[in-house]
This record gives C-alpha cells, sequence and structure tokens, in this order.
DNA sequence: ACCGTAACACTAACCGTTAGGGTTTTGAAC
DNA sequence: GTTCAAAACCCTAACGGTTAGTGTTACGGT
C-alpha cells in the first residue's frame, strides 16, 4: 500500500543523518561532538534527528538490527537436522570478521574508547541475547528448558564480544565454541557429537 | 594515620545520601524522583551527592563493590586444590539467595522496572567479569588461557544474571552450573572431574 | 481538489552532571 | 593554644542529551 515518496525521502533524512553523525564522530571524536553540531551538519532539526534515533548513541549503531536478524536467521533458517551450535559458530565467525575489518576498524575503535558506546553496546547485547534464546527456545528439534536456552544465547553472545578483544579473534572463536559446544551437550542427554573441528 | 572523625561524618553522609535516595525511590519510583529531590531530602547540595556517589544509578547499587569481592575471594581464598567451579557455584548460588530474599525484592523489582538502571547493572557485571576473568587467570593452579578465563568468567556472571530472573532462581543455578562445569573442562584436559551433584 | 496525516521545524524547557569558586570543619604540626 | 593545609561541603551557573508543545509543509488516498 505505501507507495513511495515519502519513504523515500524518510529514508534519505535518516541516511544523511547517520552520515553527517559518523562523518563527524570519526572527525573530531565521537565526545566532542554535540547533537546539536550533527542535526547542523545534516540541515535538520534536533527534533526531527531524535525522531529517527532513540538516542545519541544509537547513530553509531545504526543497524544493529542486522545483527539481530542474522543471528536468528543462523537458528531458524538452517537445514532441517543441522546442529545447532556449529550453525551459531559459523555465524559468528562472519560476524567477527566483518567488525574486525579493515574498512570498519576506526568505527570500533571510536566505541572501545567511549564509555557511552560501551555502555549502549553492552546493553544491546542483552536484547540480542534475548531475541537468541527465544529463537532457540521455538526450536522443534531441540528441546531445551527456558533456562538452557537462555544461557546458550548469552554464551554465544560472550563469545562475539570477548573474540572481538581478543588478539586474534578467529582462534577465540574457535576456543570459546568448544566450550560452548560443550555445555550445549550435557543439555540434551541424547544429543549427537558435532565436531567442533579445529586443528 | 587517618583517625576517624572526619571519616565517621563522611560516612554518615555518604550513607544519609543513600537512604533517602532509596525511600524516595520506592515511594515514588526511580524515575519520578530527581537528583535535586534526593539531594534536598538528604539535605546536601547536589555537588555533595556527586561527590558520594559517580551518578544517580549508583544510588541504588551503593554496595556492589561487595558483590565483586566475594567473587573474586571464592576464587582465590578457597583451599588449595579446592575445584574451581564448585566453588563458584557455593558462591552464586548465596548471591542468588541474598538477591531474591523479601527484603530486597522490592529494589530488585525497581531495578528491573528501569531501562537505565538495567543498562548500569550490565555494565557493572561486564566489570566483575573482568574482575573476575584477572581472578582465575592468575590461579597458578589453573593453567587456562586468557581467554578461556574471560569466557567461564563471563559464563559465571551469566549464571547470576539469568538465575535472579527465572522462576526457580536456585535450580537455574545448578542447571547453568552443570553447562559452565562441562565448558570448564574441555578447557584443561588434564582436569579431574569435580562432581556437579544434582539428583 | 481535498483532507488527514506523516515528516519536519522552532522554542523552551527538564534533568543529570560538571566547572568554578567560596566557606567551614578537621587533623596535625608547631 | 595557634596556625595551616586539606578535606568536606555549599552555591551558582552552565553544558549536553532529550522531550513536550505547537505549528507548518508535503505527500498520498479519496
Amino acid at each position: 500500500m505505501p507507495t513511495g515518496r515519502r519513504e523515500r525521502k524518510k529514508a534519505a533524512t535518516r541516511q544523511k543523518i547517520a552520515d553527517a553523525a559518523l562523518r563527524l564522530f570519526l572527525e573530531q571524536g565521537y565526545d566532542a561532538v554535540g547533537i546539536r553540531d550533527v542535526a547542523a551538519e545534516a540541515d535538520v532539526a534536533v527534533t526531527t534527528l531524535f525522531s529517527h534515533f532513540a538516542s545519541k548513541e544509537a547513530l553509531v549503531f545504526e543497524q544493529d538490527e542486522d545483527f539481530e536478524q542474522r543471528l536468528t536467521r543462523a537458528v531458524t533458517d538452517r537445514a532441517p537436522h543441522e546442529p545447532l551450535i556449529p550453525a551459531l559458530r559459523h555465524e559468528i565467525q562472519a560476524l567477527v570478521r566483518h567488525c574486525t575489518a579493515d574498512s570498519v576498524a576506526p568505527i570500533w575503535r571510536m566505541i572501545d574508547a567511549s564509555p557511552a558506546l560501551r555502555k549502549y553496546e553492552e546493553s544491546m547485547r542483552l536484547r540480542h541475547a534475548e531475541s537468541l534464546a527465544t529463537a532457540i527456545a521455538a526450536d522443534p528439534d531441540l528441546s531445551v528448558t527456558p533456562t538452557a536456552a537462555r544461557a546458550i544465547a548469552r554464551f554465544v553472545i560472550d563469545a562475539y564480544s570477548l573474540a572481538r578483544e581478543a588478539t586474534d579473534p578467529q582462534a577465540a572463536v574457535g576456543e570459546i565454541f568448544q566450550m560452548i559446544e560443550a555445555a550445549w551437550v550435557v543439555t540434551c542427554p541424547s544429543a549427537n557429537s558435532t565436531g567442533t573441528a579445529r586443528p
């Protein structure tokens, strides 16, 4: 039903704001740039900015819904009888690879440098873990208690978070997922071994 | 060297502020009470309040250092050759029991109701996990990689957080620690089984 | 052509937090 | 005791993120 021009203009405004924000943040530092600066640079009113982004921090984590969806889809969209943990490991490996790439490295350096952004990222991760837990608990092939589903979901998010900060991110993912695999196995006594290949 | 009156007066002021804050928060709700209200109720200046507490949220989590110390001491002060995970499980069980007691239940209900407080608690947990990881990595009896130590520390903190929210907190601690035990075992191939007794 | 409404703008404020600068209290050295 | 430095406290004013209130414009469906 919704045709097009309005939505295109809205999306353009949102993008214009996000671009302006990221540019200023990287140029001058997150804390040195005020909301009023961003709004001026994007040529919109402050209230307009806040109608597109819930907070200053949200300007940086513009596309965090992608992250959430990729994780839940790794669970829901996997092939029938494909084991859960390797699927999640694969997805986390891809996500870690993506966020340690050179092109986005300055952004993550900025995030790590700002307490406000770190805090925001942490609370985001809680949301992600809850979504992932729901997806795991909803899978009919798996019969796990709600508590076990939540625990595994947190562990997986922890793996992402820890790997990002590790000196060798890929190796850290492997190491932590070996632990997650072991934790997973004890939740379902009838489970098959799933092979956490790491030479 | 530091004798006494000054410190006693300072501690008294701090306590007066914390008491006033908690009273107002529980009466009227965290978000409905402003810093200026708390300062007025405690009969101190706003700047004085902030010289005792780093933020509004810190008024609620007044004694979070206890939590951190109890966890790290559970690692450092355990008997020689006493296995790590059961010691941690025991401590977490005590902490969960404490924070689900009726006397403090309203406080935690208030925390769960306020996004700002939840966010603050989450970032606190990260600090706690980092301290715990340091304690684990520093234990000469254990030979774990830094990554494994951090992972286990996070899992333990997750256990606390998840158990608090579970319908049966004690059972949740048991369930999650079974998983942690399994994760722990794979980090040190030469480890002994430690018996996660749960009938 | 018309109307409801989504998107945007402007102003003015609220609230947590901090800087700047001053006063009193305390502990200790003399 | 007197004196002195520092600690603890107070006050005012502001800064920066965020929101409410109140329009105005541009779009889309009828």
